[in-house]
DNA sequence: ATCATTTCTTAATCTAGGTTAAGTATTTTC
DNA sequence: GAAAATACTTAACCTAGATTAAGAAATGAT
């Protein structure tokens, strides 16, 4: 149970004391979640934010037809939660499972609130790691609106080149916004004009 | 020049002295925007934010193509910005552009992270409505997803009740992620249906 | 190692939504 | 208030990507 890349990812933005870095860890809770076990499943309300520590987590939807929606990855030393749920305390849409066997380190949203109120600066390095997630989601939104399915696969293959062979391909299409078998076609379209 | 609706909005999450609410004021700007003028054009490292006093600006990009895609409106007491240009101070890829004249208090980078230190509730202030936008814009992009045309349609008519009027259809549709003429065969239809 | 499950591929067919084009409102501008 | 510009509609035709289906390859469980 070492929470020492949270730190690190802490330190990105803000500097902690011994004591403070002592009172976090005393709000964290940690946690293996085992490979397709789940953090949190839609129609629950989210109690608590996730920093993968290692292996690695997948944020999704399910729509009324049963197909699946990748809105995030979050391979270590990534942040992720059913924020709307988070925040609203009412049911959420999004399951958050395990691809491989998991470590996180878990807060709590009253954890959370309690750490804001005694570690201030706290508060900016959220708003600061909100602020880049946020960025990304927008440019995400464009890319879905401005982008063919091939650009969307290439920027996907260039934004996260160490997850494309860890992950399966359906999640990959799951998150670019195909099926499967178009992916695959593209794939071996891309295969041929090398 | 009165910029009362953006410290309601700000006593939404947090209580301001009136000490604070000088000093604030102090780091402000006004500006009246006219009619198809822009805040910000793509290629600009954006310097500001914008809170919308009266009025309303749109925030958009434009294709490879030439295709407009709508990222966000901003109609009264809504902020916008370009985040990406402002956080990194590289060039965006962002307009915004007023769609009436429209009267904005703006901030600069350099005023708000001074704002951040003298009044330090701030921070929880923009974190908290960050948030919200981030929960919004994961929302958008999961309905971008899942979702067909007509059904955006029909949820941005629930949403955006006061917009649906207020502004032009080919709007609507580059936001919704569909060209003019198909969002005008679609309404066809549901008037139909009626 | 073997069987079962899941993932990936290929190919034929289909469809939501795009494109092009031409005409009809509706605004804007002077 | 007339002319020009912009927005909206309709319709024929087109295409990126979906669906269906069936086999091949990889992974996992026992």
């Amino acid at each position: 149970m070492d929470f020492t890349p949270l730190f690190h990812n802490f330190a990105k933005h803000i500097t902690l004391t011994k004591t403070e870095e002592k009172y976090i860890t005393s709000l964290l809770d940690f946690k293996i979640i085992k490979a397709k076990e789940f953090l949190v499943q839609q129609g629950e309300i989210s109690k608590q934010s996730a920093f993968v520590l290692n292996g690695c987590l997948r944020g999704y939807t399910i729509d009324s037809e049963g197909t699946e929606h990748v809105l995030s990855f979050a391979p270590k030393d990534w942040w992720i939660a059913d924020m709307y749920s988070l925040l609203s305390q009412k049911p959420g849409n999004l399951n958050i499972e395990a691809m491989v066997d998991t470590e996180v380190a878990l807060i709590s949203k009253t954890n959370q609130d309690l750490m804001y109120e005694k570690v201030p600066k706290l508060e900016r390095f959220f708003r600061i790691i909100i602020e880049k997630s946020l960025v990304a989601y927008q440019q995400r939104l464009n890319d879905n609106l401005s982008l063919t399915a091939t650009e969307r696969y290439m920027k996907f293959c260039k934004t996260y080149p160490q997850l494309i062979n860890d992950i399966p391909q359906k999640q990959i299409a799951a998150y670019i916004g195909v099926t499967p078998e178009f992916l695959s076609k593209l794939r071996a379209k891309q295969v041929k004009a090398k």
